[in-house]
DNA sequence: AATAAAAAAGACAAAAATATCCTTTATTCA
DNA sequence: TGAATAAAGGATATTTTTGTCTTTTTTATT
């Protein structure tokens, strides 16, 4: 479904979001233990994701990323559209080279249902949406 | 969402469904030229279909792969499940190590939903059901 | 029996995704 | 100002996926 550098992203954000309240700033390392990624890749993917605003960062001693309030309204969709482009959106679910309604696939029609659905659930689910669940412990971003 | 190995299979499978009624055999040119795969990549992914049981292939000279009638009943989940395994039916939406009912990730319960959609519709789908409608040219397994 | 055709199998190659390491830049604090 | 800290960036390494090439095996035909 995703990649595993679109996992990654979505569950950091996730995370930031939850653990950067009123601008408090959540350091690589203590991202890539909260959601039990490698560190090293991780960067790569916060370094993108900075790139492209989606997160804040900041240099130096008690530097690090965190979002702002508004931040946290930020969708699954744009962090997947930042990371993995909008092909699962967008693309053929047999791999044809292009979606086209005029000359469909076999699954066009159930697939694009389905298409529908997950963006739909990308798009209406935002980062910031999890925190109190995810401090009591309802929900997990790791599995250790 | 499919490996790309697996989009060439399913794709494969249903033309083999069209083109094979009563035991015709389809070469794995035809194959590759009808759905446009790489014709040495699509022989690997025909072989592991084969050793599965999902086609039947003969050697030699008017030698290729065909299904028997019930065969084009299979579905694309058996076809997916063959090629990519049943991750995709079981795993978590965003990477955590297994999808876990009592430890949810953040959208466990939206993902399950979808999944299953997923699972359903390559459940109920037959390689063999789009045989009229492919061959009036009303669906397509490629685009050039 | 010899030849040709076609899939099976094995080895190899290229590309992409995943992951790591090292250096540079910006920032804070003593 | 100097040292320490932390992200940014660049180069490299590993693994997986995708793709190709060659040889072998099986089968049909002459
Ligand atoms: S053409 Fe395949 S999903 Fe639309
Ligand atoms: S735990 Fe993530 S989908 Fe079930």
């Amino acid at each position: 479904m995703f990649s595993k550098a679109c996992e990654y992203g979505i569950r950091a954000m996730i995370y930031i979001a939850q653990r950067s309240r009123q601008g408090e700033r959540v350091g690589l390392k203590d991202i890539a233990q909260g959601i039990d990624s490698p560190e090293a890749f991780m960067a790569k993917i916060m370094q993108a994701l900075s790139r492209q605003g989606l997160v804040q960062s900041v240099k130096g001693p008690h530097g690090g990323f965190y979002m702002d309030t508004q931040a946290s309204k930020i969708t699954l969709a744009q962090v997947v559209r930042a990371i993995d482009g909008d092909h699962l959106f967008t693309g053929c679910g047999l791999g044809l080279t292009e979606c086209n309604e005029k000359k469909p696939c076999p699954i066009h029609d159930e697939f694009k249902l389905i298409r529908n659905k997950i963006r739909s659930l990308l798009e209406t689910t935002q980062v910031g949406e999890f925190n109190e669940l995810l401090e009591k412990g309802v929900l997990h971003l790791k599995r250790i």
